[in-house]
DNA sequence: CTTAATTTGTCCGTATGTATG
DNA sequence: ACATACATACGGACAAATTAA
């Protein structure tokens, strides 16, 4: 039944392996020629394998070393996403809108809990914003999704950041700072409802800017 | 310089000779003996470019006929990479919360749509509730996501309901349907923040019941 | 219905670059 | 310097599936 599409079947066997085996990130899997023999297929149809998970960023593989599982992070497959996938306007747009979902509840997550709101960090950002120094979207962002405590919706929203393409890596402009000082004493004074909508008016205004210009300027 | 990861310039290559040839999804690509000869690389190299394409979803092959670019839109990435981030010991309240992260951003936006609001959908489970007829919650939220009009939040949705071991097979419980029909009254009026409290309430109390029994029971 | 051509699926053999000891 | 182990890459061979003549 299951005659082609053998390599999936492979993909699914080295995750079992890894999962059987407790591999952890960072640790060597075995060799293409071992794989190929405890699976019972050849080594190219098993590089097939190994190349997608690579491409993926899933695997890193060393010439003279050996394949390794990644500790994620792996650019390549934002290019190849964004200039395949993200063609389609409903979907960069539906990448764009589940990332806000997460960052909104996190957003509420922070507000209901008054340890997560009284923190130094909020001064930290509100310093840097009077001392006029550069200012990043994500990073800030990612200070919430990680304070929010949920590490399931930290990946989802890290592998989103990846696919919405080339995002906001400008420091923030002035206009933007004016919002962001109000913004920062809503989440200490948990202010849900007002952090939330500066927090979409925010999002919505860079939005605005980053669909103007044609979506194709990457490469790599 | 690039002589490691030729497969990546393949892929490159491959990108910018569909945007230059103007290839729309749906069409066929040359084959794999043509674009090797093109690209001046062996068979075996460039078929695990395409192989990696194919794991994201961006093309599509067939024994016989050829390769082809992926015309549905293929958040199928998202699932390989979920099952392989999901391999750790992802504690189950992160699975569960991050669930209702999407249900919840589905109850905002439908009560931020009038159109949505005023469905006959409403109607029909109200009946059902009335009636006294089986009702599963997974139903009912399904609707919510679907309607909801977020694909990829709904492909997502649709992967953490499996993961999040066995959920809610079992019919509602009358105290539970006492409290739905409230829900589905706020929901017809956009009453958001009332319609969020019931359903938080709702789901809270069915997982109360759900993290009794062990869960694990997860395979692909 | 049969046959031939095309295309992907799979495997093998060989040579080469690279890292480790 | 040498040997070993590994990934990288190529080309050939055959099987299986589809299509067209």
């Amino acid at each position: 039944m299951n005659q082609s599409k053998r390599f999936l079947d492979i993909v699914k066997d080295i995750r079992d392996m890894i999962r059987r085996e407790k591999i952890k990130p960072g640790n060597r899997i075995p060799s293409e020629r071992e794989l190929a023999e405890k699976l019972q297929v050849g080594r190219s149809t098993l590089r097939e394998a190994l190349r997608s998970l690579e491409l993926l960023g899933l695997i890193e593989t060393r010439r003279g070393e050996g394949t390794f599982l990644s500790d994620h992070r792996n650019h390549q497959l934002v290019e190849v996403l964004s200039t395949f996938i993200l063609q389609d306007k409903q979907s960069q747009e539906d990448v764009w809108e589940t990332r806000l979902i997460h960052e909104v509840s996190a957003i509420q997550t922070i507000c209901q809990n008054s340890k997560l709101a009284s923190l130094k960090v909020w001064d930290s950002f509100r310093n840097r914003l009077n001392e006029n120094e550069s200012f990043y979207r994500e990073d800030f962002v990612r200070e919430l999704m990680v304070l929010s405590g949920n590490r399931l919706s930290l990946k989802i929203w890290f592998l989103l950041q990846q696919y919405s393409g080339n995002p906001y890596q400008e420091p923030v402009t002035a206009t933007e700072k004016e919002m962001l000082l109000p913004l920062l004493a809503a989440l200490e004074q948990q202010d849900m409802s007002s952090a939330i909508d500066l927090f979409k008016t925010w999002s919505g205004w860079i939005q605005k800017g980053r669909m103007q210009n044609g979506n194709d300027s990457r490469d790599l």
